[in-house]
DNA sequence: CATGTTTCCTGACAGC
DNA sequence: TGCTGTCAGGAAACAT
């Protein structure tokens, strides 16, 4: 499953090898619930879009795209200010910003355009949800089963999203400045601070969130980035009991937490992340991190610091993990 | 708003 | 061998 760390490695690896690539042109299967921006608009923005840059953003990939401006960017967008830079629900504006954008564009393709700098037009966004996997491949190279989208690049390599599970979506979101960029539902847990992390356990009043501080974790609009594995092994190595509710752990609690989530993604990272099922690099590498693992997948195995068997439990509807004595 | 439940989808694996 | 059934799980939609 790719969380952030694997994410991250992709990402990177996505980066390195496609930067600067003009996208010529664009393929998807026709497999509707892929697709969260509709496939003709997915087709439209990528076409003749240049890569400036592809970054993690909590567990989705971000390709930053630029145009030429004096084609598909003239005339003015009214926006009104209805863009917020808070995360939520920007993606449906995009849309309706980048149907007016088409309309005129082809207005003016046919009046000839004026050469001019690229600039930041637009951002593609995918999310590999289970089994997704976004790979550089050689356009010789046969396309594997479950592929959903493929981009031609100017050099004749492709990139390719397959995904067999199909949990995973692509959409395309229309920005005006790199500042607007995708910033995702939720906080990034590389960077938050302490203070900031104890506060994401709180509700808006101020009152202690009840759910399961593993549920907390898990949720996306407050941290973006974790998921099942990473939250396990946080818990694991803060030595908190996944049942805990999330506003209530004590003070120095959330500060093991807080350090050992940063620590686990970091480690992961520098290992290129968990494979626990078939999840591959862009480059089809796999990662190490699994061989980490103090508590995910070990159910019914001994714990490694204490000896004690690992329990396996149902929190937030996922698999949870945990040393029924190391943790509290 | 907070929280819980259901749904999507197919490969892997258990059981017969 | 080959079939059927069950399960996993991120996030959105829906329900409470």
């Amino acid at each position: 499953m790719p969380e952030l760390p694997e994410v991250e490695t992709v990402a990177n690896g996505v980066d390195a090898r496609v930067r600067g690539q003009r996208i010529e042109e664009v393929w998807t299967s026709g497999k509707a619930q892929t697709f969260k921006s509709a496939e003709s608009e997915i087709g439209e923005v990528l076409t003749g879009a240049r890569i400036e840059r592809v970054r993690r953003v909590g567990k989705t990939i971000v390709m930053t795209l630029g145009r030429r401006q004096g084609v598909e960017d003239a005339g003015g967008r009214d926006d009104g200010g209805k863009r917020r830079a808070n995360g939520m629900g920007r993606e449906a504006d995009s849309s309706a910003a980048l149907r007016n954008d088409d309309q005129e564009g082809k207005a003016q393709g046919e009046n000839g355009s004026v050469v001019a700098p690229t600039r930041v037009s637009a951002e593609f966004l995918v999310h590999l949800g289970m089994t997704g996997r976004l790979l550089v491949s050689a356009a010789e190279a046969p396309a594997p089963a479950h592929t959903h989208a493929v981009l031609r690049l100017g050099d004749g390599r492709e990139v390719r999203f397959v995904d067999p599970r199909r949990f995973g979506r692509l959409s395309v979101r229309v920005i005006e400045a790199v500042e607007d960029g995708y910033a995702g539902p939720g906080m990034e847990p590389l960077t938050i601070s302490e203070e900031a992390f104890r506060g994401l356990f709180r509700d808006k009043k101020g009152g202690r969130r009840t759910v399961a501080i593993k549920a907390a974790l898990l949720n996306q609009s407050l941290l973006h980035g974790v998921g099942n594995i990473y939250a396990d092994e946080a818990l694991a190595r803060a030595g908190v009991r996944p049942r805990r509710q999330a506003g209530r752990l004590t003070r120095a609690e959330y500060g093991r937490l807080h350090a050992a989530l940063k620590e686990v993604l970091t480690r992961a990272i520098e290992l290129g992340g968990s494979s626990v099922s078939d999840y591959v690099d862009a480059d089809g590498v796999r990662g190490f991190f699994q061989l980490e693992h103090r508590v995910y997948g070990r159910g019914g195995e001994p714990c490694r610091v204490c000896g004690t068997e690992i329990r396996k439990i149902v929190v937030g509807g996922r698999g949870t993990h945990f040393c029924p004595r190391c943790q509290r």
